[in-house]
Parts: structure tokens; C-alpha cells; sequence
DNA sequence: GTCCCTGCTGCAAGCGGTTGCCGCTTGTTG
DNA sequence: CAACAAGCGGCAACCGCTTGCAGCAGGGAC
């Protein structure tokens, strides 16, 4: 009789240990848990009730070596302090946990460098990516979307599949509402030029603003944060135009924030539209009318569809997935002053 | 001779094919990645120079299983629409990947449930887990810190290892802020009642009001989101208090758009600071003066020390580590107005 | 009663790495 | 020159689960 040196990490039980307690195959109780109905009804129960007694998980890795069925997918973010994310990232984790599957967030900080080697360490573990306003090439975006099933998000690239707000109904909207206010030029404050958004937001907004017989003026680029836009207010400050439409919500509060300063004031004397609809546009004052995008649904969808073609669905890489706009109209809009808008110099004097 | 079939999915090479193709056995191919010195130099750059070519990288699932080194960690949330974890959530993904870890985000919806359920996805395939402002019980969180290593963050747990900031630090700093400017009661706007911060903010500011000879008054609990804070605005209304400490920013923004909307001014009436210094706090107005926490720094000292951790650091569980609070001030706090502040009614009369 | 088919379970070979142990080469030592 | 140690590479057994294939028993057909 030897005596048993004490088990000193209690190692999970395997399917094995299962096998043993339910006087059957491991192979059966793989089956037993894999493949419903492969096994015999009363062969299963004893196994299941074996499995519940030891406190038996199927170990995903182990799972996943011979199958690669990982359970997880990859949601890659240019930049995951901004805020445009965050409503985004909810849905995406929502959609992944109602499926059974794990999300891996990675940030790229803006950088196409980080931003492959998230891929590269994402991409074996993985079974679908999205990506979210990638930093990277067309073509580097194409060779990865061989690799693993993916979809991106917020950007349409040729041969993959694509999920994208409505921008230019968004743009019109914006253009609409202006004009409807009397304003006669629109001001669109850029974004970053390597943006597929900020391209297509200006072309749309350029279009619609001929349709209405309006005038469009560009300023920028500038870095779509709250300081780029006070830095757009303070480039705007000589000749503050009386409607301006920015790349987006981030951008648009650094101006409200930029021409408050100057004692310019919104929506008195500009009026100003934002892209996005984050959170903190309903908190700014004044608060800010802006193009809604469906966010949670945007994060959401690209997660439903990447399982989808995961799971086998003929993916649509031809033309982008469209997802509505919305204007949201709140106080930072108004009707056109009759006067010029005030500038600095003008705006003190009126002290 | 036999034609070849065509070789369809190109599967990734294996040690196997590197080992072929530098003439070596697998297991030396193993080594020469995983074990620097135990090869031959110059055998070690032909296996280098092999994989090289045919872009070989190691499979982590495989390296995982005989292994438990997954390179993967959990950070598990318990809202992630909290902007209060957006800083939390940067820092600890930088710490992440400068080690070369993957971070796993599971958010947790404020649901217990769901806690658990991500934590049980999570733990099988993760080296270990940051569990942020967890909803579980003291004693659930000690049963799964068992099974992996774990730091909690925003909380105290005996035994477990935590990271917290300063609260009675902070609260004191609001304490003396306030008791400089004139006034003499502080009100506290209450956090969820669950909360160990909302506990532990409440009793360090009547401490320190006391130190000062001021009284305090608690109101609440509230949700600590925006809506909750205009509720509590419309509930202070009959008698606004000249000082409010609310227990996160969130809920400080919302008693600030509340009292606005009731023509009550901040900080002219009212002073009101809040807890965490969030972005929003610095974008609302008035420029909310907060007590502001460290959040890059926790999500990144959390990770950092998880890491240790899992190297084989022994973990200080006595007492939680603690980082420091700072007083941010900004345009939400002035000098005690001289009569009492005004009631809607008496705000409204004066116009 | 024999044969075949069907339904269920077990066997064993992987999935792609890791690692304890053994054996072969060298170089060193007495 | 024999004995020995150190350095290096290979063998093979895992890690826990999946799955093609085979074996076996029971039921129905002939």
C-alpha cells in the first residue's frame, strides 16, 4: 500500500475523469456534449450528471487546437479613447456575448504599426475580425481578410466585406437643416485626411449644399479631438463663418469651445452640426445638434454579420452595408444672423 | 509518380515544416524559439533563417495547451458605457501589450450574472484577471481569485490583492477646498449603496468636514449616471445646498445641467465638485473641479501588477496598494454666496 | 435460423507545441 | 591514451479534445 502524495494543484477535471465516473469512452463523452443526439438519451443523462458532480468545463483551448473553433473574435479600434468607440464597442460585445463568443479588444493607438501587430497576435487565435477605422492600406487590409473572415467597419474596402453609416444622407441632412435656417455657406471643418469618412463627408456635404444653392467652404485638416477644434476656432477666428459643419462631435465641441472663448456665441452667431452623436454632445452647452449614427447597432451588426460569415453565410464584399443617419436637433443651431456673424474685435466692443 | 492533389487551405507551417526545412528535429525547432542558449548558435539562425521563409509563427492555442501560458489576460468590467473606465481601460491595454499580452474586455452590465458568466468564459483561457468595480460578493470574488490569479480594482478585498485610489485623501482635499472658500455644510450626493467607493468617500468626508468644523448632510443614493444627477438636482431644489460633493463625476455633471435648467447658477449659487475627473468633466459648463484619479495609471498599474503576479511575484493581499488622488480645479466652485443660495422661486423672481 | 442493417460506443490517430531523458560528439583532464 | 564531462540534438510522451473508422449488439427481413 503506497501512500498518495498529496495532489497538491487540484487540475481541472477532463474529459477522462468524466469518461471514468460515467464508466464510459472519453470519446462518448466528447459526443455526449458536441453532438446532441449522437449519443444514446440515458448514456448522455449519466454522463451529463458525472460531468455536473466533478464540475467538469470543456477546456476551449484543447477544444480549439483540433477544430479551431476558438469562440472568439477580434475587434480592432484606431483608437480606443475616442469616444465615437465606445457605443460601438457595447453592441460588439453584445452581439458576441449573445453568441457564445469572446470578444478581444485591441487598440491600435492610431498607429498602423500597432495596429498589425494586434492583427498578428489576434489573428490565430481568432475567427473573424473587425476593424474599425483601420489606419492601414487597402491592399494590407485585403491580404489580412484572406487570412480570417472580417469586416470593416466605418470604411468601404473593394473585395471585403464592409459596414458603413449612411454619410452622404447624413451630410444632406445637415445641408438641409442649414438651409431651412437661412444659412447660404456651409463651412465643413476636416477631419484627418487619411479618413475614408472625412472624404466623403465633404463630397456629400459639397453636393447637397449645390442641390440647395448653397456654398461650401473647407478649413483644416485638423486632429478630430476637442483641442483640434479649438484650434480650428481659433484659425476661424478672423471671419467666423455662420454655419459650420464638422467632421465630427469631438471636433464640433472644441469650436464651441474655442469661439465661447472669443465671447462668439453659439448658436447666436454660428450655428454648428457635429457627425457621431457621442455622449458628451447632449452634455456640452450649448448642447450640439449632430448626425447621429446608430452606434450600438453599427458595433452590433459587424459582429451579427461576422458570425455570419463565420458560420458559413456568403459574405456581400461588393458593395458596403449601409446603416441610417439621424439628425438630432438640439441648441446649437439657430437662424442665420442678419448681420455678419461677429468677430472678436466686434464682439468685445459690444460689451 | 502521382500527381499531387491541390493543396487547398495553405495551413500555416508548423514546427514540423521548419524542422524539414532546416534539417533539425521539431523538438529543436521548439527550442530554439522558447529556449535562447540551450541550441547551438549557428543551428539556431538556420532554424531562424528556415521559419523566416516560411513565415512561420508559433501557434499560441498549441504553445497554450501543454503549457497554461496563453499570453492572454481578462479585464472584466462592470459597465463599460462608464466613462470612468475609458482611461482605466487604455492603461491597462498599453501594459498589456508592452508585455506582450492580449487583454480579453468583457463588460458586465452592472449584472452579476453576466459577471460570472464572463468570468467563467474567461478564466479557462487567461493567465489572469482585472476585475473592475466587480458586483459579485466578497466571498465569490475570493472562490475565483483562487482558481487564477486576479487583482480587484476600486474595491478592498481580504486576501485578494486590490488597487485603489486615495479616497480619504480626495475627500479631504474637497473638504478643505470647500471649507476655504466660506462655506460651512457640504452636502454629499450618494453613489449606488453597493459601491465601496460610495461607502468609503461618504465616511472620509464626514471625517474631514469635521476636522474643519463643517457639517455635512448626505443625499440619496442615486444611479451615478447624468439622469441620476438631475434627479437629484429636482430633489435638492427646495433647498439647495451652497456645497455638494457628489460621489462621481457623472453625477456632478447631471446636478449641474439639473440646477442650470432651474436658473440656479454653479458655482454662483452653488459650488459642486465630483469624483474621478472623467473627460466630460473638462468639456461641460461650468468646467466641473473634480477630485481626479489616476486612471491611466490604475488600468495600467493593475495590469502591471497582475503580470508580476503571474511571474511568480508573491502578492501583497493584507492591504490594498493605493494611488493618489488629485484636486483638479476648474470653474464649478466659488466663495459661499452671502445669503443662503436661491430657491427656484426666489431665482425666478429676481429676473 | 441466418444475414444485414442500424444505432451506439470504443479505439486510436491526430491538432501543434513542450520537455524529460537519453545518446552522440567534442573537448578536457589525469 | 583512456576516462569523463559538457554541450547539443533527437525520441517520444504528453496537454485535452475531436473524429474517422471499426466493432458489437439488437431488431427486422427473408
Amino acid at each position: 500500500m503506497t501512500v498518495e502524495p498529496p495532489s497538491l494543484p487540484p487540475r481541472p477535471p477532463t474529459i477522462y475523469d468524466v469518461a471514468k465516473a460515467a464508466g464510459v469512452a472519453a470519446s462518448t463523452v466528447s459526443r455526449a456534449f458536441s453532438r446532441p443526439g449522437r449519443v444514446n438519451a440515458e448514456t448522455a443523462e449519466r454522463i451529463r450528471t458525472a460531468a455536473q458532480a466533478l464540475g467538469y468545463r470543456t477546456n476551449p483551448l484543447a477544444r480549439a487546437l483540433p477544430t479551431g473553433r476558438t469562440s472568439m473574435i477580434a475587434v480592432i479600434i484606431s483608437d480606443i479613447t475616442n469616444p465615437f468607440y465606445f457605443e460601438i464597442i457595447r453592441g460588439a460585445q453584445a452581439a458576441a456575448a449573445e453568441a457564445g463568443y469572446t470578444m478581444l479588444l485591441a487598440d491600435a493607438q492610431e498607429s498602423d504599426v500597432l495596429e498589425r501587430e494586434a492583427l498578428d497576435r489576434a489573428i490565430p487565435i481568432v475567427e473573424g475580425i473587425v476593424l474599425a477605422s483601420s489606419r492601414m492600406s487597402d491592399s494590407a487590409i485585403r491580404m489580412t481578410a484572406k487570412q480570417r473572415p472580417m469586416i470593416v467597419l466605418n470604411r468601404a474596402v473593394a473585395d471585403v466585406p464592409s459596414l458603413v453609416t449612411d454619410n452622404p444622407h447624413g451630410a444632406r441632412q445637415a445641408a438641409e437643416h442649414f438651409a431651412g435656417l437661412g444659412h447660404n455657406t456651409i463651412t465643413y471643418v476636416a477631419g484627418p485626411e487619411a479618413s475614408w469618412a472625412d472624404g466623403i463627408r465633404w463630397r456629400s456635404l459639397r453636393e447637397a449644399a449645390a442641390d440647395h444653392g448653397l456654398q461650401t467652404r473647407r478649413s483644416g485638416p485638423y486632429t478630430p479631438n476637442v483641442a483640434g477644434g479649438e484650434q480650428a476656432a481659433s484659425d476661424l477666428r478672423h471671419k467666423p463663418p455662420s454655419a459650420i459643419l464638422a467632421y465630427n462631435d469631438q471636433l464640433a465641441i472644441g469650436i464651441i469651445r474655442g469661439l465661447t472663448a472669443m465671447d462668439i456665441v453659439v448658436p447666436d452667431d454660428v450655428s454648428i452640426i457635429g457627425f457621431d452623436n457621442i455622449l458628451a454632445a447632449d452634455l456640452i452647452t450649448p448642447r450640439l445638434t449632430t448626425i447621429a449614427a446608430p452606434l450600438h447597432a453599427l458595433g452590433g451588426t459587424a459582429v451579427h454579420n461576422l458570425l455570419a460569415i463565420i458560420n458559413g453565410a456568403r459574405p456581400r464584399a461588393s458593395e458596403p452595408m449601409v446603416l441610417p443617419t439621424r439628425l438630432v436637433e438640439r441648441a446649437s443651431t439657430a437662424r442665420r444672423p442678419r448681420r455678419r456673424p461677429l468677430t472678436r474685435t466686434s464682439a468685445a466692443a459690444r460689451e
